[in-house]
DNA sequence: TTATAATTTCAGTATTAAATTAAATTCTAA
DNA sequence: TTAGAATTTAATTTAATACTGAAATTATAA
C-alpha cells in the first residue's frame, strides 16, 4: 500500500474504531437519524453525540441535512457503508 | 451489532489505524519479518516498531517466535489478514 | 568470559482524544 | 418577541497515545 493511502486508510480506520462511532454507523446503515434519536439509543449526551459525528463529518463519512431544528444524518461514503458491511459479515 | 461485538470490532479496528501499524501489517501480509527488518522499511526506531508491534500481539493480530537473538513476526488472526486484504481491495 | 547484536522495557515528555458541563446558536411556535 | 427544543461550541478535566533515548534482557560468537 503506498504510503498515501496508508495514511488515508488509517485516517479512516481511526474515525470508525470507537465504540460509540461504530454503534452510530451501524444504526445509520439503514437510515437517516437526528442527534436526538442517536442519543436515545446510546446512552450518553447530545454534546457527545455531536461531537462524535462532527468526527465522522469531517472524514466525509457522514453528512447531515437540516430541517427545522432537527438535524438529520446519513451514511455519505458508500466506502464507509461497504466496511461497516464486510465487518459486519465478518464478525456478527 | 450487539453491544460486547462493537467493543470488540472497535479495540481491533483501533490496534490497526495507525499508519504505521497499517504499514507493517501490509508488510507482513505474506513473509515473516524481525523487528529490524520491519525498522529498516519503515523509518523510525526499533523500540517504536516494537511497542507497536506489542499493541496489535496484544490484541492477537500478531505473534512471534524466537530465532536466537532475533524475533520473527507474522500475523497470526485470519480476520485482520482478511480485513487488511480487504482494505487493499477498497482503497488501492 | 566478554563483546556485540537484537529486542524489549522504562521513564519522560508531548500530543491528542474523550467526556462533561455550561453557554451559545438556530429555529419554531405561541 | 419570547419561550422552548435541538444542536453546536467552548472550556475544562482526565485519560490515553506516540515517540525518544537510555538502560536492561537475551542470546550468540569470539
Amino acid at each position: 500500500m503506498l504510503e498515501e493511502k496508508v495514511e488515508e486508510v488509517s485516517a479512516l480506520l481511526k474515525s470508525i474504531a470507537h465504540p460509540l462511532r461504530l454503534k452510530i454507523l451501524c444504526l445509520l446503515q439503514d437510515q437517516e437519524l437526528t442527534v436526538g434519536e442517536i442519543r436515545e439509543t446510546v446512552r450518553t449526551t447530545n454534546a457527545n453525540v455531536s461531537q462524535h459525528l462532527t468526527i465522522m463529518r469531517n472524514q466525509g463519512i457522514i453528512v447531515s441535512r437540516k430541517e427545522a431544528n432537527l438535524i438529520y444524518n446519513r451514511i455519505a461514503d458508500e466506502m464507509a457503508i461497504e466496511l461497516v458491511n464486510i465487518l459486519e459479515d465478518l464478525f456478527c
